[in-house]
DNA sequence: TTCATAGTTCGATGATAGCCGAAGCATCGA
DNA sequence: TCGATGCTTCGGCTATCATCGAACTATGAA
């Protein structure tokens, strides 16, 4: 006795307009914590807890736990590519999309998370590599693939078997503050930003405290050229 | 601030059972008139027409007016697309089971439609009479084989041949509301009704309007023995 | 430990919206 | 012209569900 999908308990699910700032919201890719979501809702958390709740039980979202915050994300690609689908058909029929415009600070392009590159490049960093087949990621775990390991030795001259740590991981996915995705940590994020600094590609910024990574002009194409975004 | 408001009030519109029922039912691709769609959605006509103007003003289909009848079509590919999608999650969430309103559980057992028998037992002949090789269906088509000629015959003394109409195909898929599969439609789906009627097997509910079919004791156990579950 | 923050659960409330009966149009066939 | 059928509008009923205040749990910091 099998039946169809129930399509309408989903689709209920984006129907509720404060449901859906939040997948919208959510539709950069990037995560956020339960308390951005209710805001960019306009909602008590209380009541964004049920409905994240909701979207949880539906599968529409993903929940990652650190530290105190929860992380929500949206759990696949599909239900961006359906959003966006409805996003077509609503604008054809008429209604206004209000494009949600992020406003970024210097911080947000590069900056130093702990001793490995974050910001907007360390995110644009580990997507390349994910796109190249350097790495494999599988939910937290990344793992460097034979082909990520003679890339580093050629590239950066880093030798990924002298990177093994007793207690801290060769790889390791960060969830990024400001981009709220994932950048790359471990033994290797922190070799591959020795050696940017080495090359000076890159260098600290030297006001005191500052987590501010400044790239060269060389060595912003440099990077580029080895984690270029978008293909 | 708050993004594209009318993504989700699109969504809602999916988000509705009824309302969901009657997109399924059009995924076909065919045209269907205001009273079928509510006799898919289990609803009473007046609530379909509301439904179907909220549908229709959010751009998910279109009027097509031909008499007395209203034919309603969804208006764009993109709208299957995007249900089809819908589908893709919902299986994934594991969310299989049809929420709607079949309040009665002898509506889902057995029912009529239009004037041929659906729900349960009708799907459950249909898949039967497949596997008996008394018909072929190819896509959307069904054809009686030469041996389900004999069979309709021998059995229940229907003439095949007899059945044949000009504006109206012998045999026909018919989307179950409940089942969300394929019952058996056309003039010998109907013809099996007007037969089983006949033999006393089952009689349509006396509640006027009622579209339940109650099967006698009798009438269940020959219908199992040609058309039973599970072979 | 104590305090602060993030998030959840519970209960009550209120608004939305689906539903149907009855009645009103509109169209077709005779 | 009449009656039958398909569909819509209107009004009232009801159930669902989003919402928030208050209280509770969990984690981190001092």
């Amino acid at each position: 006795m099998k039946a169809g999908p129930d399509i309408s308990r989903i689709a209920a699910l984006v129907g509720d307009p404060a449901r859906c700032n939040m997948l919208t919201a959510l539709m950069t890719g990037r995560a956020l914590t339960a308390s951005e979501l209710a805001q960019e809702a306009g909602i008590t958390p209380q009541t964004a807890s049920s409905h994240l709740a909701k979207l949880e039980a539906g599968g529409l979202i993903e929940p990652e736990k650190q530290g105190r915050h929860r992380y929500y994300r949206l759990s696949d690609p599909d239900v961006a590519d359906v959003l966006e689908g409805l996003q077509g058909i609503a604008a054809r029929a008429g209604h206004m999309r209000v494009r949600t415009g992020p406003k970024d600070p210097a911080l947000r392009h590069a900056r130093i998370c702990y001793d490995h590159l974050a910001g907007d490049l360390g995110v644009q960093m580990l997507d390349s590599m994910k796109r190249q087949k350097l790495v494999r990621q599988s939910k937290q775990a990344i793992e460097l693939t034979g082909e990520g390991k003679r890339f580093m030795a050629e590239e950066l001259q880093i030798d990924a078997d002298a990177l093994t740590h007793p207690r801290r991981p060769v790889c390791k996915a960060c969830l990024d503050w400001s981009e709220r995705r994932h950048h790359l940590a471990g033994t290797l994020g922190a070799a591959m930003m020795d050696r940017f600094t080495e090359l000076k590609w890159a260098a600290r910024d030297a006001t005191p405290g500052s987590r501010v990574v400044n790239f060269s002009r060389n060595g912003e194409k440099r990077f580029a050229a080895l984690f270029g975004a978008g293909e």
